[in-house]
DNA sequence: CTGAAAGCGCTTACAG
DNA sequence: CTGAAAGCGCTTACAG
């Protein structure tokens, strides 16, 4: 079934049936009841990719994302995809494979814009260095990065506020439990994520007029393991509270306490940040730094809606969104339901 | 840049330079070279809408998951996409939200077929029924569903064993335990999954001999908060160990076993079935039925791949996976580290 | 080995 | 209000 067939069943041009598919331009209303009816009759579909290279779009947006880095991507998946869904949209959705080379897959997502299979593009990589988004930014398509900030590049982004999720959670360290001897976790040096986290240790603790000791701060590198090598050494310092700049490595500190089987009682405060899927069920139930992903992806999706509109020439969009701290069992704030 | 500036530039013929562009056809080595250095030289890539609509294809699948249950779709993403990527295919993603009209949704993916968005999809809808399975059947393009089966209908479906992963946990609980009184927390009673986990369970019993006693199974409803609800009717006919059919509702019930403070050895013993990304890290490591989400999703895209490199008229495949079970603390198998 | 032409299935000024 | 025609950017027999 095309156009052509049905505009001769109903014994009119094919202009016509275009025109009461898509509702423009003026139709008879008797015309358009008879066109109906055949279009309904043989439950007509018009081709997308017909429609799409007509109208030189593609009513899809890509999403680029890694999966590794676990489960809670799927959160900016519903929140891109509930805006999408109501703007008539589509989603294609790419992802970073750790095995893969990145720089392979980079170009693969560029290429979904040369290509036109996609009107624009929500990126979550956050590695690509500055010349990288640079050349993204040049495309003559929208393209938003999550994730991160590129102050620099004139590029749509959002963000989650690592420093200031930092900086709260060592508000309520040193303001709410009065510790003064804050051990620090942080993440690998390349990480955008890990630095921001540690800055916002740093400064805090600066504008308590706490002088910042080297001796405190410890190199992990974001995964549980890691983190478990160098539990002892960080227990070795003696640290009111333990900060480890991610779940997974909070969990890896706790299990080692655990299995040097030091009570409870005695174990520093360990808190971590992300809010992963299980930091709730851990005993005990982890206190944490909660990034808005669904939000992330919410306001990636509009910023997208937005350009795709018109609101081309417009400034780029650099959102940061707040980060907010969740409270639970392992600061000592709530007390563990069963010991 | 389109194909024909391409051929106007290079002084040859549209024909000739999609003959180079798809390496198709013979081409004189230097007219080759001559259009290539054009083609790189301006960057060209040709426009997917176009080739698409010429060749009649999309190199596109569908997904259609839901978000809600959680993060383990993740993994089932990762096999479609390992597969995908492997034969330059690409993943249009839709999502079943809680919030939206499941029927609409259906309408929506199905409409993904007749617009020519896809070449094929793939789906996980469990709800979905008979008849309105048998009709994306009748679809002229290829469907793959995923997580049960429809014995009846005549499409390809990959599913993950949940007789048999109820069947093993009960072997485990009957064998190695040597447990007789065990009570089975089933979900609600139009879950398919649910009613093959409470097969599982019954036919095991028979094959031990052991009379089936309804004031042993209890109607929880997959989650959490309905667990908490019936755990203190399940303590009190205390079993010697409790199946909860999911990962949600044995956490629930030791939730509510540490409320009502028992302590932890007079629980009985509590399992699962998911493997929930948490199901390792509670209290104690929950001992549980895992289903291979990644190998549900890469088989389903191979499936895909070979109906549409012809194998159409094949008979539909039925496959169905292993589930296995992750042997942890809270069976007593492995003692908890910390206590 | 190469090109002219028809075709894929739509949309959209333009003319009437 | 409606239709003929050109156009979107490619591919593919067909002829030479």
């Amino acid at each position: 079934m095309t156009i052509a067939k049905i505009a001769e069943l109903a014994g009119v041009s094919k202009a016509t049936v275009s025109r009461v598919l898509n509702n423009s331009g003026y139709v008879a209303e008797k015309t358009r009841r008879k066109v109906m009816k055949i279009i309904e009759e043989f439950n007509f579909v018009p081709d997308s990719r017909a429609v799409n290279l007509s109208k030189s779009m593609t009513r899809t947006i890509g999403l680029v994302i890694p999966t590794t880095s676990g489960p809670f991507y799927m959160e900016v998946i519903r929140g891109i995809e509930d805006v999408l869904a109501a703007n008539g949209y589509y989603m294609l959705l790419m992802t970073f494979e750790a095995s893969r080379d990145k720089n392979e897959t980079r170009k693969k997502y560029r290429s979904l814009l040369d290509e036109k299979r996609v009107d624009g593009l929500i990126v979550f990589d956050p590695e690509a260095d500055e010349s990288f988004v640079q050349e993204m930014a040049n495309a003559k398509k929208p393209c938003v990065y999550l994730g991160r900030e590129y102050p620099k590049v004139p590029i749509d982004t959002v963000s989650a506020d690592n420093f200031t999720g930092s900086r709260l959670m060592m508000l309520h360290l040193l303001e709410h439990h009065g510790f003064r001897k804050i051990a620090f976790v942080r993440g690998p040096l390349d990480s955008y994520h890990g630095l921001e986290r540690l800055k916002g240790y740093r400064k805090t603790l600066r504008e308590f007029g706490i002088g910042y000791d080297e001796n405190l701060v410890f190199c992990g590198n974001f995964t549980r393991e890691g983190a478990e090598k160098i539990a002892k050494k960080i227990f070795a310092v003696n640290p009111e509270a333990i900060f480890a700049s991610n779940d997974e490595m909070a969990l890896g500190i706790i299990h080692k306490a655990k299995q040097l089987k030091i009570p409870l009682s005695k174990i520093p405060i360990i808190v971590g940040f992300d809010d992963a899927p299980w930091a709730e069920h851990i005993n005990p139930a982890l206190t944490t730094v909660k990034q808005p992903m669904y939000d992330i992806g919410k306001t990636a999706a509009r910023i997208m809606m937005d350009r795709l509109s018109g609101d081309r020439s417009k400034v780029p969009m650099k959102v940061k969104l707040h980060t907010s701290i969740v409270i639970r069992e392992s600061c000592g704030c709530l007390k563990a339901a069963f010991e």
